[in-house]
DNA sequence: GGAAGTCAAGTCTCG
DNA sequence: CGAGACTTGACTTCC
C-alpha cells in the first residue's frame, strides 16, 4: 500500500499551489509562480520519499491559469528540463502522483460552455502528468457533477462526455463518490457504461452511502481497476468532531482508519490518500501509530 | 508583520 | 432570490 496526502506539505510549509489573482496574471509573474511551484514539488518529493510516503496529489495550480485564456505561456517546454526532472525522480521510486480538480470542474452541466472547460482542465492536467511521463495509473479524479434535478439525466450526460473524451484525457479519468449526490452505486453505473475506474471515500460513503452491501460495492469497485489503471485508489479521512457531516478532521482516526485498513485489504492491493487538513502532518503522526501498535501489519513492511 | 478581504470557474442548500 | 458552503487555501490590501 503506498500512502498519500494533498497538495500541500505543512511540515515543509511548501504547496504546489501558488497561484495570483486574475488580473495580476502576467507572464513574468506566472513563470515565476510555476518555478515555485515545480521546486515546491521536487522538495515534497524528496521530503515524502524519505518518509516512505509515494503517493501525491498535486495542486491544480502548480500550473496557474492553465486552462484559462490569460496563460499563454509554453510551460511543457519552458519547463520541460524541471518536469522532466521531476517525473524521472517520481517514477525511479515508484511514486503514484495524481491530480482533483475541484468543484468547478463539471462534466455534465448542461451549458456546452462549461463543460468544455471542464475538458480543458482535465486535458491540461494530463498533460502536465504526461510531461512528466507518468503512465496511466497516475490518475485524474474528479465527482460526478450537478443532478439538475434529473439525475437519470445528468449521469447519462456525464457518461455521454466521457465516452467523447480524447484518449489522453480519458485514460486518466476515476470517478469518486461524493458526500451528497452521488453514491458509490452511481459512481458504479458509471463505471459499466465508460470503464472509468471508482475511487472509494471512506468519508463520502459514511455520509451519503446510497443502495448496495459495502463488501460487494467494495468488490465490484476494485474490480474497475484495470492493469494499466495501477492498484485501486482509496481516499481516508476522519469527520471533523462537531464539523458538519462530510467536513475533513485535521488528523485520522487511528482506529479507523486500521478498521477501513483491514476491511480494504480483503479485496487486493491498494494505495491509500489521507484527506487531513493537517496533510503530511496527519500522516506522519498516523505513521507513528501503525508503527507502534500493528508492528506486524504489512503497513508496517513498507516503512523498514 | 499580522489581520481582514478577495479570488476564474459551478452547484446545491438554506434562510 | 441571495448568501453561504463546499475545499487544495493563497494572495492582496490595509493597518
Amino acid at each position: 500500500m503506498r500512502l498519500g496526502y494533498p497538495c500541500v506539505s505543512l511540515l515543509l510549509d511548501r504547496t504546489t499551489n501558488h497561484d495570483c489573482t486574475l488580473r495580476t496574471a502576467g507572464p513574468e509573474r506566472l513563470r515565476a509562480l510555476i518555478a515555485q511551484n515545480l521546486a515546491d514539488l521536487r522538495a515534497i518529493l524528496e521530503h515524502n520519499l524519505a518518509h516512505g510516503w509515494l503517493m501525491f496529489r498535486i495542486g491544480s495550480s502548480v500550473i496557474p491559469f492553465a486552462s484559462h485564456p490569460v496563460n499563454t505561456l509554453d510551460w511543457q517546454n519552458e519547463f520541460g528540463a524541471e518536469l522532466a526532472a521531476i517525473g524521472a525522480f517520481a517514477r525511479q521510486h515508484g511514486m503514484r502522483l495524481s491530480f482533483h480538480p475541484g468543484q468547478y470542474t463539471v462534466l455534465n452541466a448542461p451549458d456546452p460552455a462549461i463543460v468544455e472547460r471542464a475538458k480543458a482542465e482535465i486535458a491540461y492536467s494530463a498533460a502536465f502528468l504526461d510531461a512528466l511521463s507518468m503512465d496511466a495509473s497516475c490518475k485524474i479524479v474528479i465527482h460526478l457533477g450537478g443532478a439538475y434535478g434529473d439525475r437519470d439525466a445528468a449521469r447519462a450526460r456525464f457518461v455521454d462526455t466521457v465516452n467523447r473524451l480524447d484518449e489522453s484525457s480519458r485514460r486518466r479519468l476515476v470517478i469518486e463518490n461524493d458526500e451528497r449526490l452521488w453514491t458509490p452505486a452511481d459512481a458504479l453505473w458509471v463505471s459499466e457504461r465508460t470503464a472509468l475506474p471508482v475511487v472509494f471515500d471512506s468519508l463520502h460513503y459514511q455520509a451519503n452511502p446510497g443502495p448496495g452491501e459495502l463488501d460487494e460495492l467494495l468488490a465490484r469497485i476494485f474490480a474497475t481497476w484495470g492493469p494499466a489503471d495501477g492498484p485501486p485508489k482509496v481516499h481516508f479521512s476522519s469527520q471533523a468532531a462537531g464539523g458538519r457531516s462530510g467536513h475533513h478532521a485535521d488528523y485520522a482516526d487511528p482506529a479507523e482508519f486500521q478498521a477501513w485498513v483491514e476491511r480494504w485489504s480483503r479485496f487486493g492491493d491498494f494505495d491509500l490518500m489521507l484527506e487531513a487538513k493537517a496533510k503530511d502532518r496527519a500522516l506522519q503522526a498516523l505513521s507513528e501509530f501503525t508503527s507502534r501498535e500493528i508492528s506486524a501489519s504489512s503497513l508496517h513492511k513498507e516503512y523498514v
